[in-house]
DNA sequence: ATTTGTGAAGGGTTTCACAGCG
DNA sequence: CGCTGTGAAACCCTTCACAAAT
């Protein structure tokens, strides 16, 4: 539906609550290839993703017009367009700082290789694990974050320092070309415009966990005053 | 110290969005406690949460009015109303199922006693792991998942195990009564409604990350032509 | 007949800007 | 005067429902 007659004009205008749900369907999409399957239809997607059909239509209208009516979309060839809207088919280099149980697993999940990222190196603040290999890969000093970033045109930092660390580590990643960061300490970081900042956080995952939880308890016991979080306690202690 | 003096009557609509941020203002609030502030203003705790001032003052406002105009928020009050709003005033017992590195990290998390999450049991698959103890934790086999799920009461099942038994071991925990779920496996599980889960990804978030740093670079380097998607180029091409 | 792609409607979230209160 | 709390506007995202395509 483009204005113009040529070119499908894919400017970037992908919706970030979209550019978050494409890894999924990649993933599920490649699973579906391994399993042999070359065409998979709207629905079919859908419940693999566990979103609804109408939402994965919308999200890949983003990308342009990939499905056939009244067949479904070719595998094969929808890997290949989410791949090239993701940015994937380039590779990006990864330096994991901070080499603790978090950073082990980190440096030996095999998720980073198999979708072009690859780990340039790994890098922790203390001297005893310097040289220590993890999944084949050397353990440098913290001393040599700038050399190694340069050297091996890093593009994206991920931090698995304790939290007290983080933020100067972020710094010195951002002052040497670092512009996108994976943090995993469980602090704000703050950093410029101009750098993207994704974290992973368990404790914040827990407490939205716990605050349905709590939604839940309270609706659940039934009979009387139902769904008061405040002082249903009093009641509720009451009435036992 | 209760501003008004009958209850405030808050029902719980609390929008998802900023049930996901309250954590976040809880972990500033603390630390601003424990370095001695007292209060604090909406500017003040935005700048530190990396949030704007007027999403965080109608965030607080779903859980009531307990600012003081003029002055801001008296920080331990607020942390208070926040922690009960999230349902932290109770407690939540909570299972990691898979002891590999990630299970070990997860273990090692200071993160979970801190704010009322206990660590009922680490189990997992591997015989010769049982019987080792993690953080003064020990190691059961899977086989008596059900036995300690119901003898804690677990509400919270952590999945740190490979993609392959990710599944199973969610239906187990779901089948012995587990309503919530924190999925580090990548991959989508399935559940019943009236379960939650909650996915930690670092390969989508790593995707996430490549797909903006892509529309760096492509805006960024104009004459050198390296790594830009498709007919970008040509546009590039014809501006240089 | 089946399934995509998409306007339009509906809901939710963020931002604005200011009234209201201390 | 300073800062909170909040209607209203703007924006984004999801859902619906159907025309278009094979």
């Amino acid at each position: 539906m483009p204005a113009t007659s040529a070119a499908p004009r894919r400017r970037s205008g992908i919706p970030e609550a979209t550019v978050a749900r494409l890894p999924v369907y990649l993933r599920v999409l490649t699973a579906l290839a391994e399993s042999g399957t070359t065409t998979v239809s709207s629905d079919g997607l859908a419940a693999a993703a566990g979103v609804g059909s109408a939402k994965l239509r919308k999200d890949l209208s983003h990308l342009g017009s990939y499905g056939t009516r009244g067949v479904g979309y070719d595998v094969e060839y929808l890997v290949y367009q989410i791949s090239r809207a993701l940015g994937l088919t380039q590779h990006y280099t990864v330096v994991i700082v901070g080499v603790g149980n978090l950073g082990h697993a980190l440096a030996n999940y095999a998720g980073f290789a198999t979708r072009g990222f690859q780990i340039a190196a790994l890098i922790d603040a203390d001297h005893r694990r310097v040289g220590e290999t993890v999944n084949g890969l050397d353990i440098h000093h913290l001393d040599e974050l700038e050399t190694l970033v340069k050297e091996h045109e890093v593009s994206i930092g991920v931090i698995a320092t304790p939290a007290t660390s983080a933020q100067e580590v972020c710094d010195r990643l951002v002052a040497c070309g670092v512009t996108s960061v994976l943090n995993f300490a469980p602090i704000v970081l703050s950093v410029p415009d101009s750098v993207d900042v994704r974290k992973v956080d368990l404790s914040i995952e827990l407490q939205i966990l716990a605050f349905h939880e709590q939604r839940k308890a309270t609706g659940a016991l039934g009979a009387a005053g139902v769904a008061v979080p405040d002082e249903v306690r009093t009641v509720a202690a009451a009435a036992t």
